[in-house]
DNA sequence: TTGCTCCTCACGTCACGTGAGGTGGC
DNA sequence: TTGCTCCTCACGTCACGTGAGGTGGC
């Protein structure tokens, strides 16, 4: 059988034929005065082993070992591949969040400008600092049961509070106050829809503003001044 | 500032910031009279976009093109980047199932010569011709929920209901017979225990005894004659 | 004689790593 | 003078694709 011939059998390219032969993965068992290839059927089978472990996503050299030495490292070799699969695919998977994220940002916001979106990635980076893998899976799923839309009114009431926080400050109220307790109850619901009510991902968040800063873990919404103001409300309410 | 110290900053190699200029990505602002390359504050920014695009998984090309043209294709770069991330998603998962089945029928065998795992990469190349995604995942799912040694079990109760099976065949028994209807109920019950009862696994189950043929579906566990007078029996007993 | 297949170089791919051999600045 | 950093080639990586230029067999 020729080149040709085998590797249209086998769905390969003449040039790949060359290339194991090149390599050693697989010569052709004689060849004509002219120097053509000839191979044989022990040379078809070979080859046939070759291509379904490439199938499994081998390189040619550990399939040359696979084949070379009998057996011996077969259930080793799956097992390590299997390992080097699970890791691409865990960072493949977190890099999707990543990117979805990235996506649902780009279409709520109306600035598209490459600055917000290097903003975002680094966010983004923080966030993943802090967080857990299932916390941001969970972080994930409770975006999507709350809505785009829900998340977007949010930001406004947090805006709209922080405001209002801001304007009792300047006033000087106590933070005992009842107006200022209302606004702190505000303030928990807020986060409360945030977390979900767990309290690894609150605590995960709470970890972020003391390490960050209030101003880089809220993205600019909040400064330092009312975070501190509003602390002093809750621990004056327990 | 000089190309050790921005590398060093970036992450990155000296190598790595001459490559980036020799493709056109990024050019230091100016050289010195021997040569030395020296980057300013625009080059720094610009460097961290191209870090921060990379980590996203664009090629260099790609991260060109988004950083020349100010804005514009950003929202589209990263909706292309998300379809490509899937497939290859896809692709990695369908493989991860064919080496996580492979790994399980390696531990069963005490065979594991180079043969037995060719034939059965075949044979999944095979069932994944016959089963959705879904079913296979379903059929996974169910495997787990089974376990290992109640399937091997029931290959041993299949191999000695063949053999009942053939016996009667050889000895004339009627299809009709009470004797057959007990071994048809007992095969349809182990059909069912594999299906879990699911109608669309069942079609597809025997689409692929059809088209393959029973020896080659089963793995050489039953014969054409063998199927054909049990499928006698069972439509007796209708 | 005309196609088709075969042959052997040999460069290109993508994003750098890794020397080789030499110079510049403290 | 001695380190350290800088420079420019230039080959190697992995699994082939893609010609170029020429020969063999029906």
């Amino acid at each position: 059988m020729k080149v040709g011939t085998l590797a249209k059998k086998a769905g390969l390219t003449v040039r790949t034929l060359h290339y194991y032969e090149e390599v050693g993965l697989l010569a052709p068992a004689q060849r004509t005065e002219a120097g053509h290839r000839l191979y044989g059927a022990a040379e078809v089978a070979r080859l046939q082993h070759v291509v379904l472990l490439r199938q499994l996503g081998f390189s040619l050299e550990e399939i040359r070992a696979c084949l070379d030495q009998p057996e011996a490292s077969l259930a080793r070799a799956v097992a390590l591949r299997l390992a080097r699969l699970e890791e691409e695919i865990a960072l493949q998977q977190q890099l999707h969040r990543r990117l979805e994220t990235i996506a649902a940002r780009l279409r709520a916001a109306e600035d598209v400008s490459i600055e917000t979106f290097i903003q975002t990635i680094k966010v983004m980076t923080m966030i993943e600092k802090y967080y857990t893998p299932e916390q941001l899976k969970q972080l994930e799923e409770r975006g999507r049961q709350i809505g785009e839309e829900r998340i977007r009114e949010a930001e406004g009431e947090w805006k709209d509070l922080i405001a209002e926080v801001r304007a009792e400050m300047e006033k000087g109220t106590d933070p005992a106050s009842e107006t200022m307790q209302r606004l702190a109850a505000r303030w928990q619901g807020l986060i409360q829809e945030f977390t979900g009510g767990d309290p690894g991902i609150y605590q995960s968040l709470k970890t972020m503003y003391q390490q960050e800063g209030p101003a880089k873990a809220s993205r600019g919404m909040v400064d330092p001044e009312v975070t501190a103001y509003m602390v002093k409300a809750m621990q004056a309410g327990e």
